[in-house]
DNA sequence: GTGGTCTAGACCACA
DNA sequence: GTGGTCTAGACCACA
């Protein structure tokens, strides 16, 4: 299911937490789908426990798993809160942080703007959400 | 000049990184000029000489300045390189991740593409490149 | 497995990048061989862990090993990546300035092209490439 | 005469003394040619005297210049005296690294040797020496 | 004065 | 356990 590489600078927790939101955000996962319990999913993509726990705890709390002692984990229903200030700001600062990088090696504007509608589409399909 | 945030998440080299880039990104400082000396930097924003000597130190090897051995740091010409593979990889995965993010913070594809031009047109002027 | 001159000019960091170069080089290490920690390397040939943490990184960013956080370090497998004018120019330069001094020492060409010739068959083997 | 980069990753004075090294190599500069004072080149190069004096004392001490005493400084008689071992473990240890990077950087052993012998020709003629 | 190297040691994130 | 960040401070090369 996932696809984890040992070998990214990225902390595995995170990778965990960032796929299992990418297969959420796609619709492959769907509310109330079950997921792999901590163990099953780190002997399957062969990762320590407490790896795999400590993402799933993270995923709790962003409000995308939901974990029911004894029956197991669960995507979480889609909660169309309010957009928060907080996300706007953080996502802001990744966004403008990503263009200052793209900037310094030469990218172009537009280049990084069909980026951003091009990941778009692939998670939540062709509307404007 | 730049301002430290002992508190941030992002480590603090990364941040006089960040920073120093954006500032002559968006022409504060310009090709030849010149900047604080390491022990200078380091005691204007409180922060340990080695700590600052790192950033310098990643900068140059970025291309952004250059450091003349007893006689100080410079901001280097502008080398319209090749743009390089990897370092889209890294811009493309870091804009990934950013609208992943902003998918699940309930923020609209447009508004992330005109954050993108926003602060694509503050660091390089208005002109797409 | 290193053998570290505290009194040579070349830095330590430097000492450890190059004979690590040289080992993977003679296929005395592979991809995917784990090598030392930080702080063991840094306990067997007695220099601070900070020297082997640099000379690590450096090794990493040239592409030689990979760290893997919590796990442990790496030999990187071989990438064959496109040979870049920089490198180019680096050690066209180092191998001028070895034939400069050699022709000051009364150093003949033939010896000189004797040695690029049996350094390279350590390496790499007897093959032209 | 000269042309020093302060922007060279190498010092001012190592950068004199390779040049002057050169020229005399070369045949520019011949045994008992006069040479610019210490003022006078480092006005023509602006370079702080401290600095090309300190390379005029190394090539002095390497014999490739002679200062008199209110005269001037000369270009040394050449003195073919025995190839130092000394002198031929730095050359080599000099070569050797050149041939790790390159091979590292992934320059072919043929290559290496044709630089070997262009650099020879530029020097000393197209004769094995 | 400038930056570069190195040691010593604390504290943190990650697995 | 692993490596990453940071401080504190010594000593050196260079200009």
């Amino acid at each position: 299911m996932l696809r984890i590489d040992p070998k990214s600078q990225l902390p595995l927790y995170e990778q965990i937490i960032q796929q299992m939101k990418e297969l959420v955000a796609r619709g492959v996962l769907q509310p109330n789908d079950r997921i792999p319990s901590v163990r099953e999913l780190s002997s399957q993509i062969i990762v320590n426990p407490n790896t795999v726990s400590k993402a799933y705890k993270e995923l709790e709390r962003q409000g995308v798993i939901i974990t029911m002692r004894g029956r197991g984990t669960f995507i979480a229903e889609f909660t169309t809160e309010d957009v928060l200030p907080k996300d706007i700001e953080r996502v802001k600062d990744q966004i403008q942080k990503a263009v200052l990088e793209g900037f310094y090696a030469g990218i172009h504007r537009e280049e990084m703007k069909v980026w951003v509608e091009a990941f778009y589409k692939e998670l939540g399909g062709d509307q404007d959400d």
